[in-house]
DNA sequence: CATGAATGAGGGTTCATTCAT
DNA sequence: AATGAATGAACCCTCATTCAT
């Protein structure tokens, strides 16, 4: 599986495979579904429009491949680190970590990502809609077992662990979405520990 | 300013305004912008397409008309809530209130609504973004001001008032979400209690 | 019914519409249907290319309706002529007149309609096929049924009355084609005549 | 001429060049000229695309050769029965038996075959109508004259001999067409007598 | 010499917008 | 003032043809 073993022809392939994503990421991602044309996304990488239709059947399927790459790649980290055999607000805190390592190092398609599962996204007919939904669901649903275990545990106040899951996503998604804005002015290595920290603690004195 | 003041005439047009709004704001929240045609609109509202340009130069004003109105709403009754001189913890559980009150009461256009705000919406090509932006980030920054109030009455810890403003959109629109999605399942009276609770205190055991 | 107790406005459209029909037959008994272009087809009935789309819903479409109504009137006068209550012989001339009539009156539809019954027609998927065949079989049984007449009254030789009735179209169809070919060297007036002679009395010496 | 005469080299591109043509008749036959691609023909081959083109200067030229060969084969024998010594009867009698056996040797072809001669087929822009029209009509002026000496030799009434080319041709076609839509149903073996028959005595009772 | 990846013109179709009525 | 027929630019996609390997 190793792409060096592969024939020079397969490898060639490979990257104007790569080369045509990148094109169409950056395009959909300035721009949006709707306000991008193949025409377009074929120029952009230099290539010829009949090209881009010899890698994907079409353009649903060109978009639907570009953000299942990201989905899929995502949702591994995020499962990786909620496997960890640690103490729970470990578990959680490199959960949080690995997904904002995930979101700087990939900043353009995670807003193709949250207009797919945050927002209201009509781009595409169906099926991504079911596809990357069933995914997210999975990574909120161990996410939740985690906080049932905390709350076991008794590390954590007796509360629905699937709406704590759902807070941590909502306030971890509020930061990110922020350094995704203006990735300068909200540094994501102080933030981080900050979100973790209000969220652990809350905000009250005690 | 009152309608009742205008002609008879006027009074008509508004009216009519109202009508195409609501239509196109049915079909959008429905099937997104760019899967809804203006002949569409025009047939859902009783008007002819021609009808349709005397109120809205095209089509993407008439998408920034709906969600600015949306929008100019939704920030008067948050702004309102944040206007009340109460303490602060009493202040911040109404705006919570009130925002779900109003997401509750008008859910339709809240997908469009978060869409433009907290997704990646390309739906239509620029302008809009600056000046939804631009009321959103008012209400975030009376939202800290508040944060800050409370900070320096010592009600709250030491944090930076911006992000625990952050912190806070980014818990209830994660709720409301879930709300939006599944309505039964997520009853909003039970929860909305319950995240304002998880942002208070935390999650840890004291 | 009648097209002038129709309001102005539908006039008007009907008019459109048999011009449209009217270019589109130009153009694909001129070069065939997959080498017609809807831009042609509007171009030379001197309307938009949209306005076409009014019409007809598709391509498909468009050639199914120029096909099937030759087709309906062409079957429709066949059908008259093999109902007359008379003679068989003198029905089976009439037929044949009638047949010609239409042919010289409706020329370049028929070598449409020809490559739809008898050539090897690949235009459209499927449908017309079925529907055109359908129409053609109908007029075929029923000549039979006038040949067997013809043979139940001693008129006719024994002979299977299916085969008589290809015999016949065979045929006539070969000498419309011809007609079609070169109307100036085969006037038809007097071949009609000779092919219903050929067909009577065969062609040997008694 | 002779095959085996030729180099090994040049043996093996005309074998190549069979299969090529036997590869787009199936498809041809099947689905029509423009319903198949280039790529098609050359993957039913197991060619490569480009080396088809070492074959056919273009699609139209491949069809053109296909149909030519077809046409060519099938105007020599019927040339050849048309040639014999006999009598006028049984000339024609082995004429339509010849011209039935390569319909049923051969049929796939004959579709493609009667499209271009019979019916209206537009498949290619023209030329290809100039040349098999010219062998076409070799073959019904050659039949005319197998009549005029029948007319002459008083065997056949004195009717006009070109038209009774076009009526036998009509007939026989008629009838082969039958065979081609559904063999089973329309056995030649019989049909073949009959249509002679007919022909030959007419349908009165005398 | 054979290959098949790459090309891009051109096809069918849609829909925002205009304007004569 | 309201209408909706007409427009045509622009979209997605196919496929005959070429040419570097």
């Amino acid at each position: 599986m190793d792409v060096k073993t592969l024939p020079r022809r397969e490898r060639e392939k490979l990257r104007q495979r790569e080369d045509l994503l990148a094109a169409a990421l950056e395009l959909f991602s300035e721009s949006g579904y709707h306000n991008v044309s193949m025409r377009e996304i074929a120029q952009r990488a230099e290539f010829a429009v009949g090209t881009v239709y010899k890698f994907f059947r079409n353009k649903e399927d060109l978009y639907k491949a570009l953000i299942m790459a990201t989905a899929a790649e995502y949702h591994r980290v995020l499962k990786a680190a909620l496997d960890e055999q640690k103490e729970v607000p470990s578990v959680l805190r490199d959960y949080v970590a690995a997904k904002a390592a995930v979101v700087v190092g990939g900043a353009p398609t995670l807003r193709l990502y949250f207009a797919e599962t945050r927002g209201a996204s009509f781009n595409i007919k169906a099926g991504l809609d079911q596809d990357i939904r069933k995914l997210y669901d999975e990574v909120v649903a161990q996410l939740a077992s985690v906080f049932a275990s905390g709350v076991k545990k008794k590390v954590f106040r007796k509360l629905d662990p699937y709406y704590m899951a759902v807070a941590l996503e909502g306030m971890t998604n509020a930061f990110l979405f922020c350094w995704l804005e203006n990735p300068k002015r909200h540094s994501y290595e102080t933030n981080i520990p900050t979100v973790m920290d209000m969220f652990m603690e809350g905000v009250l004195v005690k």
